[in-house]
DNA sequence: GTTTTCAGTGGTCAAACTGTCCAGTGCAAG
DNA sequence: CTTGCACTGGACAGTTTGACCACTGAAAAC
């Protein structure tokens, strides 16, 4: 779908102040209430914007650890591979890649240790080959959309 | 910090149902107002709940490719690197990874053709050595946090 | 075994916001 | 020129919010 400037501002506006509501908005970006409401059912509708769910840091939560698994799936498991991970809570996301039959997944867990235990998991299970796995130590850049938001919207001025 | 099950269910209703105020969040979870207050206070002044800023799909925005790149950086490089991959805007994501200075980002492009592009501007950079780029094709589970909120709660009950 | 502390309750209050209307305006496409 | 559409500025009742309060019960501290 096509964001035009003020779709740009908007998405942008509530990244920065989430608990903004309606009129605020209306107010900061100099357009009428209706307007910003307008903007805001479509896109949500057009699914734009997926929702406002909170955003939970799983360090806070006791799961300070962060990993990146490859797995490379036997042929022919692919769904029962996605039906056993998406099954175990410390699999945050899940991604088929190219390659041979290979999958991507993102890992939390209590601890280095805890990691292992959570891997074990994870490749205990008929069907995945083989397993690679890298340890996240650090976070410059956080999931973020904003930059992507403005680019897309300095299209449609 | 530690979720009881209180907090672990009222994550879960603002999770599934975002759109609900602290009122009715009370009314559905059978506690005062003032209660589900306080708990929104402390898990965000603890940081298990970072805010409430909206989910954007880069897909609706015009970028549905989504690709994950590992880089591997020349030593002493990296600073200069995640200055300049944070200037990327199809760069959603960086991380650094166990390896030898190696780096894992996640990249969005508007087509397979169009991913060729940023893939030269991330990797066009002194101090970048190697790149190697997984495409994603599904991703049978999104982010999600849900189930682990769930577990993390059910030990304080 | 008391006393203190603290989270939770149920209630009030004014202020603010929401959803939903409406008529009027300006621009762009047909 | 006329139609369609997005935006404006205003209105309305109903709801929610933030901020209080006094009271209760249970766990922690003494």
């Amino acid at each position: 779908m096509a964001i035009d400037h003020l779709d740009g501002r908007l998405i942008v506006l509530l990244a920065r102040e989430p608990r903004i509501g309606v009129l605020e908005a209306s107010r900061r970006l100099g357009v009428a209430r209706g307007t910003v409401q307008a903007r805001m059912d479509r896109l949500q509708s057009h699914g734009v914007i997926r929702g406002f769910g909170p955003e939970v840091d799983p360090a806070a939560l006791g799961y300070p650890v962060t990993a990146f698994a490859t797995l490379e799936i036997k042929q022919g498991q692919g769904a029962d591979v996605r039906a056993h991970l998406a099954g175990v809570a410390e699999v945050l996301e899940l991604h088929t890649i190219t390659g041979h039959g290979d999958m991507l997944c993102r890992l939390v867990a209590r601890s280095n240790a805890d990691l292992q235990r959570v891997i074990d998991r994870v490749v205990g299970f008929e069907g995945i080959v083989r397993a690679s796995t890298a340890i996240v130590m650090e976070n410059p850049v956080p999931l973020r959309i904003i930059p992507l938001v403005e680019q897309a919207s300095e299209d449609h001025p």
